[in-house]
DNA sequence: TTTTTGTTACGAAACATTTCGTAGATATAT
DNA sequence: ATATATCTACGAAATGTTTCGTAACAAAAA
């Protein structure tokens, strides 16, 4: 089954889903209005669309339907990053982390988590 | 001066520039050719529209115009690195980047250089 | 009951991006 | 000199994405 890449509007969505889990699309709604104006219908009909392309589920035993992520987040963060590597990088994986380390504030703990995960790939080289 | 965010095809036609060189459309529309036919004349057009965003400069003394990229190369990465950390991993960078680290077959130079960049900006915590 | 509010469905407009076709000019080959 | 190939310019079609408006119905409030 292909995952199909969600456009930048589906990935808000997405976001938002994956972050509060399963909700109406009001709820889905108010939270995007939080970042950008956004119409209810507008919403509504993204969401629709999003089910029409299998990317959300929906509970549509009451009126108020319930809608849920049926993309995993690993997934679709996986195929976004690979797309955009070699995109705007040209696959330089290393280049890329430099910029987002150099860029960000990133806590202690999570650099640790990252020196971690240097150890573990450097003991096979 | 604001540098506009590139589009797909822009972005394709940047990396062209930024890794030969300045070149003719011909050139450009070659390469493209390696990963995805491409009409001349769409190439063609899309730099000129590149152009008139002065995202490209234009050598127009002889017929066949001499194009290259007008914005750093360093500059877009950053500006396409912060929002697509944004959209895609809520800002996360340590996520994105245990991410870029798991897929890709990085070299030891590479996770080396990644890992001294670790100690400076762990010196300041 | 009647009105107001909230919900889905969905066509269509608006907008953004990409692709194509044609005209006209210049260079190159025959 | 003539034909052929190459180049720019650019309008417009094709495609993709987002936003909006309206209809129909159900629920809740008055």
């Amino acid at each position: 089954m292909k995952i199909p890449k969600p456009t930048d509007a589906e990935l808000e969505i997405l976001q938002v889903l994956w972050e509060h889990g399963a909700n109406t699309v009001r709820f889905v709604n108010e939270h995007l209005n939080e970042k950008k104006e956004t119409g209810y219908t507008t919403t509504l009909k993204l969401m629709q669309i999003m089910h029409g392309k299998e990317m959300l589920s929906r509970d549509d035993r009451n009126r108020t339907h319930i809608f849920d992520a049926a993309v995993k987040e690993d997934d679709i963060q996986k195929e976004l990053l690979d797309k955009f590597l070699d995109a705007t990088f040209r696959g330089s994986a290393s280049k890329l982390v430099m910029h987002a380390l150099g860029n960000s504030q990133t806590s202690k703990e999570e650099l640790d988590q990252i020196r971690q995960l240097l150890d573990q790939l450097e003991g096979g080289k």
